[in-house]
DNA sequence: GTCTATAGTTGGATAGAC
DNA sequence: GTCTATCCAACTATAGAC
């Protein structure tokens, strides 16, 4: 309707795109769809983005930062058993996962689409590079929290992170359950701490294993 | 070409079907795609299957059941210690994964697909409750094999192991690091074997938790 | 900047000849 | 049973009026 400054509307229609996606799917997103929930025409969307899969690729990095700021939002109160500090990390962070199918659901797709589609490409390097940066920080958290280090190198540790998250919260997309996975994850963070080590006995970091692909 | 009964036809076409999803992806695998893979024309899949929906499903259900057979064939040597038993079962699971790249990312295409389409609903679940059979069962071999029990619920573990497994391997998609996806699962491994305890003091499964959703 | 109109594809599904 | 021909819907993208 009313007339936009170019990046406004660009804006706008990745909000529009995000929307729609989260709450239909990937295959939902059409220029069409998009300019409708936007309440545009279609030429708009056209006259904003050369074309579908730009709107696409706007549309996975504005995810991929959204969760990179989220991520941080929690923190672990000061003083507690190692034991406790996790506990507490990882219900927090389950407790935004499970309050965002739509979105949570839409990241694999967007991973899965990257996977196929040399044009998204770079989406899902992004997404998971941003996503171990992010453990790496919420270990970084817990470290600071409960004065401990960890008996391996905390990339590594990091990486096995997101994997077991990613592995629940595909599990608990497919079968509800949320308690299940709540459980799954808490168990996986006991085993987190009986790998921690009193910061005074460990480095900073390992040493980095050989520098893998560097993609 | 020739005259085949319709039962043949059918197998055929899922064949057809699996292989046009696995090397260019969901999407791809239309009907038009699997026809002419199959090196029939379109209106002979109409006649086989009822609609598009109808062949997606009996080609999951192939890939559900060929998955939960070749789970079997991975054994284990006969006596040794129990991290040497995991390790070896995690080497054998993780070169199969390996080996088969399209199809892995076709079953995760399978899965978000299932979650968007109300007429595939039933086709993720199926996938799953046969992911985490499968790891029962590998826990029996490892069990009988190295003569433990572990000190949580089997279908607990086996959840886990699902959920491992299912994230290192979408990280592997990504990122292509299969040394990286593999150490990573052995990390995951010694882990498992920490918690397994001599077979006599544990019982023959624990006491199941509350049942969950039975759905 | 925004709209309508339309070109050009692709894909699901069916009809009817053989 | 199998094929060709065709219909219809949905989509991307662009052209051109306002």
């Amino acid at each position: 309707m009313n007339r936009l400054p170019v990046a406004e509307r660009r804006e706008q229609l990745i909000e529009a795109a995000l929307a729609v996606a989260s709450r239909d799917g990937i295959d939902a997103a059409t220029v069409r769809a998009v300019a409708a929930e936007a309440g545009v025409s279609l030429g708009v969307v056209h006259y904003c983005f050369q074309d579908k899969d730009e709107l696409l690729r706007a549309m996975a990095h504005a995810i991929t930062s959204a969760n990179l700021e989220r991520s941080l939002g929690e923190l672990p109160e000061e003083a507690a058993t190692t034991e406790s500090v996790i506990e507490s990390v990882i219900d927090a962070l389950w407790a935004g996962i499970q309050d965002s199918r739509g979105p949570q659901l839409l990241s694999y797709e967007l991973t899965t689409s990257s996977l196929r589609h040399p044009e998204l490409n770079q989406v899902a390097i992004e997404q998971y590079r941003g996503q171990w940066a992010a453990a790496e920080q919420v270990l970084d958290l817990v470290e600071r929290a409960a004065g401990v280090g960890w008996a391996v190198p905390r990339a590594t540790l990091a990486r096995t992170i997101v994997a077991v998250v990613d592995g629940f919260s595909l599990a608990w997309l497919v079968d509800g359950d949320s308690e299940t996975a709540r459980l799954g994850l808490q168990g996986f963070g006991r085993f987190l701490a009986t790998i921690a080590v009193p910061a005074a006995l460990a480095p900073d970091d390992e040493l980095e294993p050989a520098p893998t692909t560097p993609a």
